[in-house]
DNA sequence: CGATGCTGTTACCCGGCGGTTACCCGGGGC
DNA sequence: GCCCCGGGTAACCGCCGGGTAACAGCATCG
């Protein structure tokens, strides 16, 4: 698995490429974003892992650049601690991740194999399909750089979906899931909040019904 | 349902057994790790409720051997408390859900049925024969690249050859399976959705009719 | 206390699924 | 040649699953 790692206080990158290397990852560094996006330009990196405080050029400069230059490399993104509350939040510029400073290095070890192995068996923290990104952790959803004002039920609506990741999801377990448990099995909600959502979701359509089966999205 | 509950306090053991049978789960109990391997190999269980916390083989390892031994069931993990370390080894160790003790009884049964309708993207149930691939889970089936639009019908028509691989399957066969079991015996609903599902299949033919006997799916 | 937004219900529309029917074709038997 | 019969095909159409709009109950909030 290959790693570049952007991170200007070069002591802190050192000690943290060296956990990364122990966990058998091949590592990559850079000081400031401008080496980032040569670096990245050059290798083919599996994650990169962004500090977003970079001087000269921003880290999220760093990570629009790489999603518009179709990068395939998945954005773990660094964050300070007093910005979690910032406006301009990693997901909008297409992150697949972020890690609140301080963090423990274990758990970023996890965090960049989960980002790694998408579909793997545990949720990872940031859902994406298509163009649609989902943080269950902050409640945004967010279509094409644009953030979606989704209703609570409309969320863990879509949430269920996205975190099936294809997978097909009959009407009867979104009830089970998303609604109460003890909820009328008769009841049309469902279709009707489908409805909702999609209208929200807009152009083109995320999210497709199979007849007889119940719903799935594509693009995963 | 079947569950296999791991936990080596037998008196808990006992009472959260007695609940999932209440809830109408067929259910074994092992006390140690050893026991759980030895169970699962024998048995096919649908999930495996797996206490972390256990004497000699410890729980981490025989969700790890099970993951190894590409065990077809689900692991829901106990655990003692949600600190960042159990969650970063649960990451690592593949297991499919997480709970923290002390937990609700009717929560575990809801994660226990939730992580069982879960039949996750990580077991390829894919049929395959000739240029065809057929994705029960995503209902999606592709020949040569391209999508095929089939309806439900259809679908499962072409399911069920698929799984008979090659063999030949009898007209009546498939009224009883694909269709419902109480279908009227003389219908012509089964050669004309044949007719129709070919159509959608195109060149080259992919369904064979063997005279007097019934379809055949070649190229498996 | 009114406004607003969320959510479940109801009523109705629409499209296509799929079963029936009618008819065709081709092969085998006399 | 003829007929018979199993299977294929096209057309028809009733039904139902799913989409949608309108409405009402309810909570939240100013």
């Amino acid at each position: 698995m290959r790693v570049l790692l952007v991170e200007d206080h070069e002591e802190l990158a050192e000690t943290v490429a060296d956990v990364l290397r122990g966990e058998g990852m091949a590592v990559d560094l850079a000081f400031d974003g401008a080496a980032a996006l040569e670096r990245t330009g050059v290798n083919r990196y599996d994650v990169v892992v962004l500090d977003r405080d970079l001087p000269g050029l921003h880290g999220d400069e760093v990570c629009r650049a790489l999603v518009a230059a179709r990068s395939p490399s998945r954005v773990l993104m660094l964050t300070a601690a007093g910005s979690v509350e910032d406006r301009v939040d990693g997901l909008e510029l297409g992150a697949d991740d972020y890690l609140p400073k301080p963090f423990a290095f274990t758990e970023l070890v996890a965090r960049i194999r989960a980002v790694c192995r998408r579909t793997g068996p545990s949720l990872p923290t940031i859902l994406a399909c298509a163009d649609v990104r989902l943080d269950p952790a902050r409640r945004t959803a967010i279509r094409a750089g644009r953030r979606l004002a989704l209703s609570p039920k409309e969320f863990a609506l879509l949430e269920h979906l996205m975190a099936a990741g294809g997978r097909i999801v009959s009407a009867e377990e979104l009830l089970e899931r998303v609604w109460d448990e003890a909820a009328d099995p008769f009841t049309a909600t469902v279709k009707v909040t489908i409805g909702r959502l999609r209208a929200k979701l807009g152009e083109p359509p995320l999210i497709e019904t199979v007849r007889e089966a119940g719903y799935r999205i594509g693009g995963c």
